[in-house]
DNA sequence: GTACTGTCGTTCGAATTTGAACCGACACTG
DNA sequence: CAGTGTCGGTTCAAATTCGAACGACAGTAC
């Protein structure tokens, strides 16, 4: 339970860092900056409401609120789905996109300075299998 | 960034299971769980406010209202600090350690499920240095 | 086609968190 | 001992989270 404690200690630790940085650069909360990476990533830089919360892991009406404010930002649009008229997609924006450009640096830099480069390679990479596997088994087993 | 990613969302993910484990066993939240915990590994089973918070890692704010939460509750109990007319200390009361020796077991079962039997000693032992390591580069450079 | 069951996204109310403002008590200097 | 700055805890308003309830649509069975 050393593990457990440390664990817990530092993921807070490091939210409250990484909410703090995007604050300050720009005005971004943590899960609006997710938002925005996973709709990046996404074909057509688009997502499902559902799977995107998924994807972000907060809940359905958590993601229904931080969308319609990033969508007053105009950092992302919503839009029909076409296959699916329960649907909603979220798409991101150019005003998003290059939001998501200008402070992903800034934030990658936090990251990397007090996670990334206090480690070795190959802790690094025995850390990215260890949570791979428990994110595996979590989603899973819903 | 991959082991950033996995890192986020695995955290996440178990973050809430936790919460809701928690919620089902004994209507307690995590931060509650976690001010118990604290207080009870403390000498004399008590601790000042600020101390606690940051062991927590949570607002001093966030502090204040779940010790009255937990007062209320008949867990906790306030007193006045003896060697500072300013300070106050959180005190854990017996129904408090009863309650957390009851919610414990099933607690850590969930976190041996999830994260530690999921991962060999090797695994386990480079986490938990990782997050220490991190965790106190976190905490010296407030 | 009709009925059933499940899924999608939103809305609602309650609970919680945060930072800023505040007050009282401490500590230190002159 | 007054003056100044700092610290400890609370209070406050604002923002965010969650789960439950809801209405609309999809998919299937009959």
């Amino acid at each position: 339970m050393a593990a457990w404690r440390a664990f817990v200690s530092t993921s807070h630790l490091l939210e409250r860092r990484i909410e703090e940085q995007l604050k300050a650069s720009a005005g971004l909360t943590h899960p609006q900056y997710e938002i925005l990476v996973r709709l990046s990533d996404a074909p057509g830089r688009q997502m499902r409401m559902t799977e995107l919360a998924r994807g972000v892991v907060v809940s359905k009406s958590a993601l229904t609120y931080q969308i319609t404010q990033l969508e007053k930002a105009g950092l992302v649009k919503r839009a029909n789905c076409p296959s699916d008229d329960r649907g909603v997609l979220a798409v991101l924006t150019e005003a998003g996109l290059s939001c998501l450009e200008r402070v992903a640096p800034g934030h990658l830099e936090v990251v990397r300075a007090y996670l990334i480069d206090r480690l070795s390679r190959e802790e690094l990479h025995t850390m990215t299998s260890a949570m791979l596997k428990t994110e595996e088994a979590l989603r899973s087993s819903v």
